[in-house]
DNA sequence: GCAGATAATGACTCAAAAGTCATTAATATT
DNA sequence: AATATTAATGACTTTTGAGTCATTATCTGC
């Protein structure tokens, strides 16, 4: 009688897969409870391992979290850039692509539950936060100013005051992505045509022009 | 010498003070921290009492919370309504009137701390998200509704997509509150300017519309 | 298929902070 | 001014969960 209980759990040892699979449990505890709340029990649960063996790949519970928020910091805007550059059509048409990129990278991802943990948390955090302003943001707006940039070079866009703040462009987006973490199940935002009504306010204003 | 010791802090009792007190000081701290990582012990200290006197009011670190955050919900656009049903002019002159109203009340404040803290633990507090919803956002969305709605039918306004959508009109102003709460000290959002861009672009759009 | 190496485990320790309550002292009542 | 009432206290108990480590099981190379 060495084996009863209901079920035993097979032991493996698979050094390289770990890290990877501890960050990703880690990531939806996080995003699920902040990182204050979360219990590393629990993202030992969820990866299907001991608490202990978390402490193998990383040292504490916080260097858990930034190795997690790390990881996932880079590759938002991968790639857009360079569709931006070979880009040949209309202004408008290029902002509506990348717009629609954003929409599908941002809201309901991961990366707006890690956006959501640095609003939360980056109080404590400020070289994460640092480091998601110099590898993430700044280099989405400095792409999204030379959209505009090349609107108003190209005689498509007006030499307005939002040409000098990219943020406006983006701000719907960023917008959509926080409601949705909080009120979706009480009051889901429709995304289809919630992306419509920001293109066509941002291309044509709200005010009726040839009147 | 039944006195000695460096100073001795008189005791007193204020039964109707203290729950607004201890509120006011629970909130700033759980702005600071979040709620898991808030002490009791910091929220006494900080309202001048004993970690005990908490829980002659308030029977648990999470009934704080919602009565902290209870007390907050509702005060955010009142008044603003009845201004904008007196309101004479031209619709875009309230839309500005309006949004600056709302900078001024977001950007920077208890609110903009509240919204935080409810984009970071709203998970764990369904009810909480429910009345903030159903007492503040509901409300300022219907407001805003209703200007839109005003400029329509004044011939003001196209009848565009944003017509039915008036998140696009405040999303650059929840922008702005987030990005302060989060870059302030790495990356300020210059305001002034900022609201400029935010009112041009979303009257007048990107586009160069007189070529 | 045996031996050495090491990944994985989970019962354990320990620190921190939530929550309790017998005691103390401020106020109200007579 | 004596007594009764109860707000306030803070030392104490309890709970929780981070982090440790001796042991166990799996894999690798011979």
């Amino acid at each position: 009688m060495t084996e009863s209980g209901p079920d035993l759990p097979p032991r493996r040892r698979r050094k390289d897969a770990r890290p990877g699979e501890i960050i990703d449990a880690g990531l939806k505890e996080f995003a699920l409870n902040g990182l204050a709340a979360t219990r590393l029990e629990d993202v030992a649960k969820r990866a299907g391992i001991a608490k202990g063996t978390i402490y193998r790949y990383f040292s504490s519970k916080e260097d858990l979290f930034v190795a997690a928020i790390r990881s996932r910091i880079v590759l938002s805007i991968e790639g857009v850039d360079a569709a931006v550059e070979r880009f040949e059509g209309p202004t408008d048409e290029l902002l509506k692509l990348v717009l629609g990129r954003i929409y599908s990278e941002f809201v309901g991802t991961d990366t707006s539950a890690l956006m959501r943990i640095l609003i939360a948390e980056g109080n404590r955090f400020p070289d994460l936060i640092k480091l998601y302003h110099s590898e993430a943001i700044s280099k989405g707006m400095s792409m999204l100013k030379s959209i505009v940039d090349r609107g108003v070079s190209r005689g498509e866009f007006r030499d307005g005051p939002a040409i000098t703040e990219p943020r406006i462009i983006i701000a719907p987006a960023i917008m959509a992505a926080i409601w949705q973490a909080t009120f979706q199940s009480h009051d889901p935002l429709p995304i289809d045509r919630f992306i419509d009504a920001h293109i066509d306010t941002l291309l044509n204003g709200l005010l009726e022009n040839d009147q």
